[in-house]
DNA sequence: TAATAAAAGGATAAATACATCTTTTTATCT
DNA sequence: AGATAAAAAGATGTATTTATCCTTTTATTA
């Protein structure tokens, strides 16, 4: 439903937000987060073209949070290297339809909306304040 | 957020919920709802294979609807042909998360929920029947 | 200012999704 | 039974997504 290239942005942003103000190395963050490192490196080039998170050249360079966790938002990270689709016009380009979507392609769209609406309302900080079991991207101690 | 091959598998069995009880062959339907031809072949295959629609070969063969179209969800066609993947154990595959996923995921999961239970209760009947100006896969006539 | 560690960029490869073409099988009608 | 029209199957091609590798640029520190 969402792309792997997603995903592993996702679980970037997250890592950085566990450790607010600190900067992380590509190669530290796919470790952390299981991700190809020399993937992660590209997807962390598009977060940072995008102003979700920002880049240090040299050394003891890498990457931080651009923005503090509770104005990042799912959508904001998941838009950013992956944009989600709208269905603006018919499909089968019917001229009659135009912009006005038949109720298959409104109900398919609505769906959309209603993805991009709850990644909307989705901060980070959310993601990592509600307590539960498991801790995102860790492996818990007993 | 659907798959391409998705949105085939919908137009065609919109088509033929159109003309219920009737047979169409592939290459009609493909022309109808714009679909290449032979790659519409495949999907309607896949399509009579998950019993969403029946075939019938040699002459005067073709395909039609398995079931009424009350009984056809958006959900039944999607899966059909291109499944919705759950997240049902951790991608990081953490041996403390195991099944039990971290908040991360389950926002992911959830959305992935979400649009399955709207696709679930959208039936080709409620795709054709609301009253609207463009009625699908149609060019309307002034 | 030289050595180093990091991001940035470019080129390439592998896997998957999408699409086409050709042949074979099957049912129907004359 | 033979001709025909349709699905089914198989082989192949193209595009996109995902992943890797190697080089270049940039900032820091000693």
């Amino acid at each position: 439903m969402i792309s792997q290239t997603s995903e592993y942005a996702l679980r970037a942003v997250i890592c950085l937000a566990q450790h607010p103000g600190e900067l992380h190395t590509a190669t530290k963050i796919a470790k952390l987060t299981k991700v190809p490192d020399p993937y992660l490196s590209k997807v962390l080039l598009i977060l940072a073209k995008h102003e979700v998170v920002i880049s240090k050249k040299g050394l003891h360079g890498g990457y931080g949070l651009a923005h503090s966790p509770d104005k990042i938002t799912l959508w904001t990270i998941i838009n950013a290297v992956d944009p989600i689709k709208h269905i603006k016009s018919c499909p089968l380009k019917l001229e009659s339809h135009g912009t006005h979507l038949c109720r298959l392609h409104k109900r398919v769209n609505d769906s959309i909306n209603m993805i991009e609406e709850l990644f909307k309302t989705s901060t980070v900080t959310m993601i990592l304040d509600q307590p539960t079991k498991s801790i995102p991207l860790c492996e818990s101690k007993k």
